[in-house]
DNA sequence: GTTTTATCTTGACAGTGTCAACATTGCATT
DNA sequence: AATGCAATGTTGACACTGTCAAGATAAAAC
């Protein structure tokens, strides 16, 4: 696992880096991260990073994209449980993205947040995978709507906006603690899915 | 209004940083805020402020104090419109919320993003204003539980989470910039009303 | 009039991201 | 194999940042 040592090059500082900075990232928070620190811990200079990253920007941008890939995969393999009746499918998927960012916060705050993504910092290689992630998104919702489950009268763009929004504000609530707690993720969930299906419990 | 000047004593420092600070926050986002700079554009030395607030976090919580009774207030005066219809209130109200944020989206981010929040870091004052502002959320869902608006089988709590989740995801998601664009901001405020009061348009 | 308290000051420290200039190495081309 | 260029790594420096400690000044309290 540790090579690096004397010599002048490092042989892979920038997976090095990245891995590092995840691993940081996701135990102590975006905050906490520091290129100095980060090229001090991989047994190099304080500008060596940036031979392989334009500023700090870039290195967030590079590890989230590695999240969106991640849940992108994530959500895929959801989606396509065929043989799973679409309305257990959603609602799986509810609890799987609310669970994810529950159990990946430090990671949900830097992909979602403003971070990367206030004045077009994005990089373009994250760009190239979040687009796609937002795609599926869309996607999702319009089969969802051509099953019955969600109303079809609505823009499909406009309909997934919604939805994903609430799991997004939901999932937000959770991480910055502001008035949902852990403890009651599952119920959430389901009166969120609930309240989508337009399944009146009473 | 600028007093200040060859005095010693500033005479109302907590108030004229507090104002300038806020229109900063504003117009240029939180973290374009330095203290050091505050200070010098009131005319008194670096470390000053330290004397009216205990560090930057506690600045940042006092004015998304000011943000969250200025909405307080708001909130409270579309819902007790008595005479409008429960429906176009509960509609309104979301217009309202969506278009608060988007018009001021700094101080948005502010007082719902993990700055001030993360790690318990909200002032005494802070949660003071605050909670009651979240707590309003919570009774206007059960008002609209009990007209029907909102379907009355689920907990109430439950639900406002959702709902405020729901705003608060699609807020979130426009100020980012991150896949919603402020162009159809109504159309999606239409569309989550729909949505939430099981109106079924086709 | 003296003492206490609130307020403001300078000095200092430990950080940060990032640029410029220079050193070393590895790869490709002659 | 020798040479030159591009990739990579290094030190030095700059301009910032928040924040603490110790001392100065003014206002308020006694």
């Amino acid at each position: 696992m540790t090579n690096a040592a004397q010599t002048y090059h490092h042989g892979d500082l920038r997976t090095a880096l990245l891995e590092a900075a995840t691993k940081r990232v996701a135990e102590f928070g975006i905050d906490s991260l520091s290129l100095r620190k980060l090229a001090e811990d991989a047994g190099v200079s304080r500008t060596a990073p940036y031979h392989h990253f334009k500023d700090k920007s870039a290195l967030l941008s590079a590890i989230a994209a590695k999240g969106f890939s991640q849940w992108h995969t994530t959500a895929k393999r959801i989606f396509d449980q065929h043989d799973v009746a679409p309305q257990l499918r959603f609602r799986q998927f509810i609890h799987e993205y609310i669970g994810y960012a529950a159990d990946n916060p430090q990671m949900y705050e830097l992909m979602f947040g403003r971070t990367i993504w206030h004045d077009n910092g994005a990089t373009q290689g994250l760009k190239e995978v979040a687009y796609p992630c937002f795609q599926f998104q869309v996607d999702m919702t319009k089969y969802w709507q051509q099953t019955g489950l969600l109303p079809a009268g609505q823009d499909a763009l406009r309909m997934a906006q919604v939805t994903w929004g609430t799991l997004h504000g939901i999932a937000r609530l959770l991480i910055d603690g502001i008035y949902a707690d852990r403890s009651h993720i599952d119920e959430m969930c389901d009166c969120a899915a609930d309240l989508f299906m337009q399944v009146s419990k009473n």
